[in-house]
DNA sequence: ATCCAGGAACTGT
DNA sequence: ACAGTTCATGGA
């Protein structure tokens, strides 16, 4: 990976094995989505690095990733966390050689590795969102689980109008902290949901609960077992937040519904695969197992 | 109406 | 350890 300036443009060189247009279809996924968005094939997003707000537009062209600032120039620092960022959301570092070879001789991975050869497992960098997003999302339909998000975003975010398009930050753990449980309920978050948001919040809040921290451990297990200490968070959300936000490519959110639905369309099921039935497919994918999850995901958007 | 949804905690055995 | 129950709401 090497990064240079180019009159206010970052241009990073993309790693083998990336597809943008196949990230492009995961992103464009939902469209209740409000964290980012789609518009001629550039990538919108809005961060915050060091107080300031940054709208970050992504194209890439010829295995270039190619990121402007069409707020105007950031500081050299903030040009600097934007590419980190990047390479953080798409999982940049990561090699997929391993996934692809594994892949070639699974029956049900076999296809759809390479039909979406280059899609790289799209992050969730915060911390925050990873968890209570994840939180948000149990339990209810994907499709309620996007409205209660986008009011959450909207009532307790951050926005910020570009040409006509309002790009919203998600909101801060800080912010979530001193909520009150009924402030959720008015979104039509049940009282649990509340609960549980407003203690990530506070456990970051109170410097308990670090990104950092969880990465620094650098065991699965270590961190799986420190995940579902907290109170909302278990085996399924803890494996999602690894996937999603701590590039822990062993994470296996194996109870997984949407996981679920898409084996029994690949293998074309007659119902539902059990557990035990996933886990004696799931040998073959010892360490990958979280780019075969991703990947199968990816399979419910044709 | 009825069942399910990108679960988790709680309760009883 | 394990199975059943409750939470709560919208979507199909």
């Amino acid at each position: 990976m090497s990064s240079s300036n180019l009159s206010s443009m970052i241009k990073m060189n993309a790693p083998r094995d990336f597809n943008f247009e196949e990230c492009l279809v995961f992103l464009g996924r939902s469209e209740q989505e409000l964290l980012h968005r789609i518009k001629d094939g550039y990538l919108y997003k809005l961060i915050k690095v060091d107080q300031e707000l940054i709208l970050l537009k992504i194209g890439c062209k010829n295995d270039v990733l190619n990121v402007e600032f069409p707020l105007g120039e950031p500081s050299k620092n903030a040009r600097k966390m934007a590419a980190a960022y990047i390479v953080d959301w798409f999982d940049l570092e990561q090699d997929l050689a391993g996934f692809y070879e594994m892949a070639q001789d699974d029956n049900v991975l076999k296809q759809i590795a390479s039909r979406y050869r280059g899609l790289r497992i799209i992050g969730i960098p915060d911390l925050f969102e990873a968890l209570t997003w994840a939180i948000i999302g149990q339990q209810i339909n994907l499709k309620f689980a996007y409205t209660l998000k986008k009011r959450f975003v909207e009532r307790f975010g951050e926005g910020l109008t570009f040409e006509g398009e309002i790009y919203w930050l998600y909101p801060s753990f800080d912010r979530i902290a001193e909520i009150d449980i009924e402030q959720l309920r008015e979104l039509q978050f049940t009282a649990r949901k509340a609960e549980y948001v407003i203690g990530v919040a506070k456990a970051m809040a109170k410097g308990e609960l670090k990104k950092e921290d969880l990465l620094k451990k650098q065991d699965y297990q270590q961190i799986h077992n420190y995940l579902t200490n907290l109170r909302g968070i278990g085996a399924w959300t803890a494996d999602y937040v690894m996937m999603k936000c701590l590039h822990q490519r062993s994470a296996f959110p194996i109870t997984d519904v949407g996981l679920h639905n898409a084996l029994k369309v690949q293998l074309g099921l007659e119902g539902k695969p059990t557990i035990n039935e996933i886990k004696e497919m799931a040998l073959n994918w010892t360490g990958w197992e979280a780019y075969a999850v991703f990947y199968l995901w990816r399979s419910l958007y044709e």
